[in-house]
DNA sequence: AATTGTTGCAACCGCGACTAG
DNA sequence: ACTAGTCGCGGTTGCAACAAT
């Protein structure tokens, strides 16, 4: 049937040349795009709008991020998918500078395969032969769940629940049970490989007006956008190895009681290290009046911090 | 070197949702 | 309430590059 914006014109079609390209990014950086339908005729284009937007989005936007996958990114689109299905816009979502096409594509080239590899089932996530009645829940939960505020809405607030019904033990990740304290932002949860838990999440206390939370919530709270603030104790990092060879346990950090950690990047972290990998290394971390330090933490030494975080503010 | 098979990814297609008139 | 235009999404296709034979 074609397009509603291009059947009435010829239309080119298939790979754009450099030259297309480049009258695209001169429309589109100058005007912008109000109306896709309008950009050809106006860039000078023969091409229709249609395609026009999926070149901008998937290969021209200036705020994305080529290459490969990292380990993190990977597993954050196998946890989603895993919540959501092939929600390819909301998976990518989770994944700065990252497309929805982009991440079908190396979900339907690399992870499915890996997965089934592995002896997973590329749907769930689960051991194939080992399907749960909480899977099923979840599923239900999911499909009963059709419309895309759901992640937004549900997801969020609920998300540390939805993973602790599905068992993922079969998988190589434990899902933690929820534990009262608090410590991220809604875009993130936690679970471990084989660890004592960490938190399960709740962003109600740290945005409540809580002055302790409040005072480190300087950056915007942009959806998707939020800043990761935790409280840890200076002396936890002291001694704690991280696990790509970084160490974070910089004494001059040590200033005060309660050092501030303030890692502001897209807000979906991970409580903890995923097979070996340090949990926030992909975040810039700042300390407070410190040079910034890009690096991570190992998993222990995180685990001691939210401990000791918890027993400070919550007596748990 | 030539042919065939495989892979990764850019682009297209069709549908549903949304919106303005 | 209805319609047409537009947008956004997920599934699918086509093809270039690479690997295997």
């Amino acid at each position: 049937m074609g397009h509603h914006c291009c059947n009435k014109q010829k239309v080119r079609r298939g790979l754009w040349s450099p030259e297309e390209d480049e009258k695209l990014i001169r429309y589109v950086t100058t005007y912008g795009h109000r109306c896709w339908s309008s950009v050809p005729k106006e860039a000078g284009l023969q091409r229709c709008g249609k395609s026009c937007r999926l070149r901008w989005i998937n290969y021209l936007r200036p705020d994305l991020k080529r290459g490969s996958f990292s380990p993190q990114e990977e597993r954050i689109i196998i946890d989603v998918h895993n919540l959501v299905g092939n929600r390819w816009a909301q998976i990518a979502k989770h994944l700065p500078g990252r497309t929805d096409n982009e991440v079908k594509n190396y979900w339907n080239s690399c992870i499915k395969k890996k997965l089934v590899s592995q002896g997973l089932d590329p749907n769930t996530d689960n051991n194939i032969s080992l399907p749960s009645a909480n899977s099923t829940a979840l599923m239900r939960e999911k499909q009963s769940c059709a419309n895309n505020t759901w992640i937004e809405s549900r997801e969020m607030r609920e998300l540390p629940q939805l993973l602790n019904q599905e068992s993922r033990a079969s998988s190589g990740f434990a899902i933690l049970p929820p534990t009262p304290p608090i410590l991220f932002s809604t875009h993130m949860r936690a679970f471990s490989l084989s660890e004592t838990p960490l938190p399960c999440l709740s962003t109600e206390k740290e945005w409540s007006g809580n002055s302790l939370w409040a005072s480190n919530t300087e950056a915007a709270d942009l959806e998707g956008q939020r800043p990761l603030s935790m409280f840890l104790e200076a002396a936890d990092f002291d001694g704690c190895n991280d696990t790509n060879s970084n160490r974070v346990n910089n004494s001059s950090n040590s200033e005060s009681d309660l050092s501030v950690v303030n890692a502001q990047s897209f807000g979906y972290g991970y409580g903890c290290g995923y097979g070996g990998v340090s949990p926030f290394e992909q975040f810039d971390v700042d300390f407070m009046g410190s040079p910034t330090v890009t690096s991570g933490f190992s998993s222990q030494g995180i685990l001691r911090n939210v401990r000791s975080l918890d027993q400070h503010l919550w007596g748990t």
